[in-house]
DNA sequence: AATGAATGAGGGTTCATTCAT
DNA sequence: TATGAATGAACCCTCATTCAT
């Protein structure tokens, strides 16, 4: 799983005891999520975790509280490493706003492809992990929000539109439309899929 | 609750017993709702449904054939009394496209304020139904895919726009707004609600 | 169903109503051995009982006191049978134990065949109605060890048997075989069953 | 309870904890038997079960999967010993078949003394483990089967016995009337029931 | 730190029986 | 007498979490 976990950095520098219990830890969200994605929220107890991790069932609350830590520890390293690809995406896509909408939306799509698994968990169709996804979306959400309203401001959206509104509805358009693509990436081309949302948001109007 | 369970009114003309029985029915989806709404699938146990529908825990049973058959039922109450209202909203719209695409979407917000518990539970953060909203958008999105294609032929929204990418962006916007409003109303006006929808609408362009 | 309620025919002189009554009653008993027999003891809930016999649930009680005094009915109506078939048998087979024995092991082997259902019902493989079979054997076995008591006095069965033990044996060995027989009648034919059944009968020694 | 489990022995020279678990599994198996013989298989659920075994509920499913392997491991266990036991008579005995017969009849009958719990269990008069003793004589009824065919060939019995016929007959009433004396013993003395049981043998004829 | 057996509350579901109609 | 909806105790089984080793 590429979804960055960066306090590891921190154990990493460690002894080597602590760099295996990094590992453990990786290895049970790693384990978790492909849970998650092969058998839904129902099949993954914590033993099946663990047992899938290659550890004992204690082993599994050596390193997280309860199941709601590992929940968050899997949000907050896509959290993480989504927000970095997204700002770096925007960074270099200049000044343009329409650009700067592709960009980003095209870095998604990277994202999604390099982490299938999670986007399925997270937003698929058989979304039980909704409690989750609210989070991810929740700290998505405020950012776009800011932006509507600069680009309001700078005229580059109708200021007709509602920016919460707006924001809840690109979060959501963007998270379901990339859940149901990796599902079955044969459903739109990588082109198609990039199109139709870049001309989706108000930007483009 | 205002969902309809139109079947029903067959039943209420029966005997005694059967409007008892039908009564019994509807009691246990309202609670049912109720109870999703307020603690979430999880709290929502068969036994505490029956309770709060004030009647035993076998009674459940005598009802629905398990839980799944209950959520099944509340879908399709849901599905028949908005698909109603959507096609006798549409059918006073008129020709025009954009006239449609409104009458579709204030008829959409009139539904999600009759039916907040029920958007709430289907649709909102602590979404723990996701297998029910599912059924509901799946149910949904074909409709809003086929309208899509024709309008494109029309030539009433761009042709660059993929219809499956887009029907799924628009089934997940309306979803998620309508339950980001309905749990609390001051986040918008109506009409900015509508206003918003209807220009993120492709038809709107 | 063949198994003989002898009590009806009191009933059945009865008034309309009355035959009506004692016509459910029948039914509610041939109903619960076909259950027993295809789904066993486990299928035969009272409910599917009433159902399978073309009544309510409720109807069930106004018959039978509650589930074991059906279990009872059934006991009773096959003992009775059985009991009348066996003294006829008897009866006509003349003085000669062997012949006696010959005479009631080739009833038996017709009962069985006359009441299949039942027989699987109650000694079957998968008896799970042991305390039924329990009952008849019971109520069978202390004529079988006082017949052979009469028989070591007469010196036709050696007196080196227990006739206690023995009734049991000859007890248990009768309804098994006849209950493994009736399962697939093929396993062996009807002669070689009497034939053995008779050859391990002590009287043949 | 001396009913063996075999492989028990590998466990019992592990670690501690798995000691201790084997200790566990044989604690609710003698339990299950406990509980099978005083209050049929209706009183043993699983929950008793556990809690006559100073476990909790819990814990029965770690050691069974369900109640069913629960039966099978005490079947399982049953027929190990009793094979075991039979097969060394038989070997102690010599080549004559009634002394074949006689030594696994004593033997059968010193098994039922040490097994008693088991044996009410599975073939006693409130039965309701029907399932489970045939399980435990479809497993020896081959055997016996194919014993009575080599003494008919060699002239021990009669040919005119049907081997499969006799083989259930054989079965049945050897389960049959252990039960019954193990219940109360002195219903007859020991040697009366092996001297019964092996006149009644078609090899005593 | 790691193990894995143990815990026990709680879930879904069944069914013998009752009772208002 | 017949009906069939309702009852609720009891069952089987799961699983998040703990703790002795």
């Amino acid at each position: 799983m590429s979804v960055a976990e960066p306090d590891l950095r921190i154990s990493d520098q460690g002894t080597a005891p602590a760099r295996s219990r990094a590992d453990t830890r990786r290895r049970l969200i790693d384990a978790a999520i492909d849970l998650f994605a092969h058998q839904g929220l129902h099949g993954a107890t914590s033993a099946r975790i663990a047992r899938a991790a290659g550890v004992a069932t204690g082993t599994f609350y050596l390193h997280f509280r309860d199941k709601q830590a590992l929940f968050e520890a899997i949000v907050q390293g896509a959290l993480a490493e989504l927000r970095g690809r997204l700002r770096r995406a925007i960074d270099g896509a200049g000044a343009d706003a329409r650009a700067q909408v592709r960009a980003r939306t095209a870095e998604l799509v990277a994202f999604a492809e390099d982490n299938g698994r999670l986007i399925r968990v997270l937003f698929g169709r058989r979304q039980e992990a909704g409690a989750l996804a609210e989070d991810v979306l929740d700290a998505l959400i405020p950012g776009i929000e800011e932006s509507l309203r600069a680009r309001a401001a700078a005229g580059e959206v109708s200021a007709a539109l509602h920016p919460g509104v707006a924001a809840q509805a690109i979060a959501a358009m963007s998270s379901r439309v990339l859940a149901w693509w990796v599902e079955d990436p044969t459903r739109a081309t990588r082109d198609e899929l990039i199109e139709t949302l870049c001309r989706m948001h108000p930007v483009h109007r």
